[in-house]
Formats: C-alpha cells, structure tokens, sequence
DNA sequence: CCACTGACGAGTG
DNA sequence: GCACTCGCCAGTG
C-alpha cells in the first residue's frame, strides 16, 4: 500500500510541516497554505496519518484550528505522545488540554 | 460509479 | 462557546 507517497502533494505538506520551529505549533489549514494547498486541511491530516513511526516529520507540533489535539484516539497513545513531545519542547496546554494559540502559534513568513 | 470514513476548517444560528 | 452543515481530497468496500 505505500500510502506514504501518493504523489507530490504529500512531500509538499511534510516540507512545511519541517518548516514548523522548535517550541512552536502550526494548525493543518496553515500547513496546507503554505505547501501551496489552501482548502486541503484534511489532506494534511491524512498525510500526517500516514506517517512511519520513525520518521524525521515533527508531526506533534501540529494541532487543529481551537489549538488542541486531533488525535481520533483520544486516550490512546498518540494524543499523549503528541502532548508529552509539545510539553518537553516548551509548549504549554490550558486547563482543557488547549495550546493558547496566540502565544505558541508559528508564525510564518510571507 | 456510489457511499462512507477520516490527524480539518469556516460559516451560521 | 456549542451544534450543525458544507466543502476538500484520498482510500476502501
């Protein structure tokens, strides 16, 4: 199945996503922007899905638009994975596991 | 080809 | 702030 690479779209995403700084965190729709994928949140998290366990994509450091994680399996080991990886980079949650955005968001250049 | 699902976002009430 | 709807695209049955 090589969901990993569909085409080119997927590389585009990952680069942008690798563009996201240490202690910092990009919602999808501002990833799909910047790969040149205005529209295609979705697309980013599915790219992000496929993903091998060992990649080198600092894939934690992307959450939804309100700023918390999308991972679908809440409990599971992936949301606290993501959260414990944001936390030891510097990145702090609120009270209702929210990332306030409008101190820890990524600013891009444009 | 159609229906459904999935790491989402923006608009509306 | 919450619930609902629609739009996007890819993968699966």
């Amino acid at each position: 199945m090589r969901r990993e690479q569909p085409g080119t779209s997927y590389e585009r995403i990952y680069a942008a996503v690798r563009r996201v700084p240490r202690g910092r965190v990009a919602t999808y729709g501002q990833i799909a922007r910047v790969a040149g994928l205005p529209g295609h949140a979705r697309q980013v998290g599915y790219a992000l899905h496929a993903l091998r366990p060992s990649t080198t994509v600092p894939w934690q450091r992307i959450v939804n638009a309100a700023g918390a994680v999308s991972l679908r399996r809440g409990g599971g080991g992936g949301a606290l994975s993501q959260r414990l990886l944001l936390e030891r980079e510097g990145v702090a949650f609120d009270a209702r596991g929210r990332i306030p955005l409008a101190r820890f968001a990524w600013r891009p250049r444009r």
